[in-house]
DNA sequence: CTTGGCACTCTACCACAGGGAGTGCTAAAG
DNA sequence: CTTTAGCACTCCCTGTGGTAGAGTGCCAAG
């Protein structure tokens, strides 16, 4: 797909044209807009090469056109210069993000804070730290009859507890116990290590092993296993935004949309395969393969604690945004998630210095 | 406003028509689905005693009769007899609520289910229990620099924790000492009672009370004075659900709904009053003074745990909302979610056995 | 007090025409 | 060979008028 500079300018300002007031654009204004020197009629010539190619289409014989979602993808990919971000904007959002909070409001700023700067819906992904973050700390707390409150802090701060059912009651002295055991056994070290290190525990010494270590690791292995799934988790915030949005006019699949965003699987799965590659990852409509995703776009980049990725967040609007501005919003809230992350851990000393 | 039994049958069968098909009703079909043998011309004369009334308006001068708030008002006050559930639907219920789950779950399972039974939207309160539940364990773990990790778990089982910021870095055994010391101290006491004790404390030692004892009072005052803010939250679910609603098409007005759904502060404020008068209350329409709630009905009921009201759950929707069958959902979810935080506290050994 | 009859009103739906915007094609000009 | 002007054509949008249907209000008779 080669096109001369001509077309590629034109089709530039098409797309340009059409996301600033979402009405098809026809020859002649295209002409006049695009700065080149042409007669209508030769921009049309080139806009039906440009149909041919699949990068635009005209809704009716008598419309103007408007992008297709290739069109939007090779505008993305090589006709867009992204524009720096606002300094008021900037300045935003490092006093959202740079005052220090712990990790849940942290990605609860992030996520308002992209909605609110781009007016569209906001995401973030949860840090996914489960097994790199060094566990801290447990309690175990006895409540009605065997079940029992296991807290679990981690390195990081965050704190995940947890009721299991123990097979009888303990006393709390029990439970002291097999509390201080546990911390002094495991401190410092990563859950995804200790959680091996308890497997391992588990089928050498079988039985005979001491009761109160024999509770300890069995009720600390519950608590760590079940963190997997509440940490597959997901702020979203702005939704209402998109209903303003005319593109999404639907209300049925404005519905299927906000019902994603309350269900969450689909956008999870579509965060994690913008984990692995690094920077901002652009979904346009039906290239995310969902089809409540039809007519929109996403705006993805992974964030990192301590030089490690763990999460991904992004901006969720209709295929027809304002891609030069939400990229730079997204890129930039991503970088200073990842800032503000890698502080709450190096600060507490046992980390090398933060990067970024 | 007193109505003869003619006229409340049909003010009664006109609404329920309406409920069921969101069209205005005329004389003609009123005076068939009535069951009063009536002609069509008699029901006009009443139609328009009602309309005098201010129970019934028209849309326009040749359409059938709608109810206003009003005459929904007088329908719901004393014409509506609310049909028991059915069957199926309390097992739904019961099994979604009567599992042991904490607090937390607990309330969105709550929500979720009357969102999903009533295809409304469902609301509740997190429980007020912050002056009542008794303080149970706390714990004091240093993170980076000065801040230390405040968890708190109270004897209904729930933890809370926050971060607070030290007037200098403390050892773990020094926090450990604290922690101790305030466990010993307090244990079993109402957080309400504690805080006073707390602050007295303060005031009468002074400086010179010890160390340890010094630095446990001043943290855990932190922590608990910070609870109140948490505490004021609200769950939703199923708001989707009222984007099919044709009544209130608006996308705008559906819009500023969904605001207020993540502002929470007016939804609250309206649970709130409804905290004090027992069983099930009804909203119609601006009686519940926010402008957002134009158009839709609240219908909400309070809920306790150990026979004491911590909260208010219910479900938003039209105006035009089959109440015969919202009512008895709120009702028994109320009900049946008093029954489930009751059993958490009183399986734990140290308080009545349940009412309800 | 109830009822049938009747004129009236208002909406919703349809068909239709005219204006506007924009295209594709063709033929001439550069 | 590319660009341009001209022109016929297509399609949408809007406004208009006409009609059918539903339902009312009123009146006079039962």
């Amino acid at each position: 797909m080669s096109l001369n500079l001509r077309a590629e300018v034109l089709l530039k300002t098409l797309i340009e044209r059409y996301i600033a007031d979402g009405q098809p654009v026809g020859s002649r204004t295209l002409a006049r807009q695009a700065g080149l020197e042409l007669s209508p009629a030769t921009v049309r010539n080139i806009m039906a090469d440009l149909e041919e190619l699949g990068l635009v289409s005209s809704p009716h014989t008598s419309a103007g056109r408007v992008p297709t979602e290739l069109g939007y993808r090779v505008f993305v990919d090589t006709l867009l210069k992204v524009r720096p971000l606002d300094s008021s904007e900037v300045r935003k959002l490092k006093g959202e993000l740079m005052t220090p909070q712990d990790t849940e409001h942290l990605i609860g700023s992030a996520s308002q804070i992209m909605s609110k700067i781009s007016k569209l819906a906001g995401i973030v992904m949860v840090p996914r730290r489960d097994e790199k973050a060094a566990f801290r700390h447990i309690d175990f707390i006895g409540l009605s009859g065997q079940r029992i409150l296991v807290i679990l802090v981690t390195d990081d701060g965050s704190v995940h507890n947890r009721i299991i059912s123990a097979d009888r009651k303990y006393s709390s002295s029990e439970l002291e116990q097999a509390a201080n055991y546990f911390n002094d056994a495991y401190a410092g070290i990563s859950l995804g290590k200790v959680k091996r290190m308890l497997l391992n525990e588990i089928q050498q010494a079988g039985e005979d092993m001491q009761r109160i270590v024999h509770l300890a690791v069995h009720m600390a292995r519950q608590a760590i296993d079940g963190e997997r799934e509440e940490t597959e988790d997901l702020v979203v915030s702005g939704e209402s935004n998109l209903m303003e949005i005319p593109d999404l006019g639907d209300i049925h699949k404005l519905r299927k949309l906000f019902d994603a965003f309350n269900t969450k699987r689909d956008l999870l799965h579509l965060l994690d395969q913008s984990m692995r590659a690094g920077g901002v990852k652009i979904f346009i409509g039906s290239e995310a393969g969902y089809e409540v995703l039809e007519d929109c776009s996403v705006v993805t980049a992974p964030y990192s604690a301590d030089g490690e990725v763990v999460g991904t967040l992004g901006v969720i609007g209709p295929t027809r945004m304002a891609y030069e501005h939400v990229i730079p919003v997204v890129d930039i809230t991503a970088r200073l998630l990842s800032a503000a992350l890698s502080l709450q851990g190096s600060e507490s000393g046992h980390l090398e210095t933060p990067r970024q």
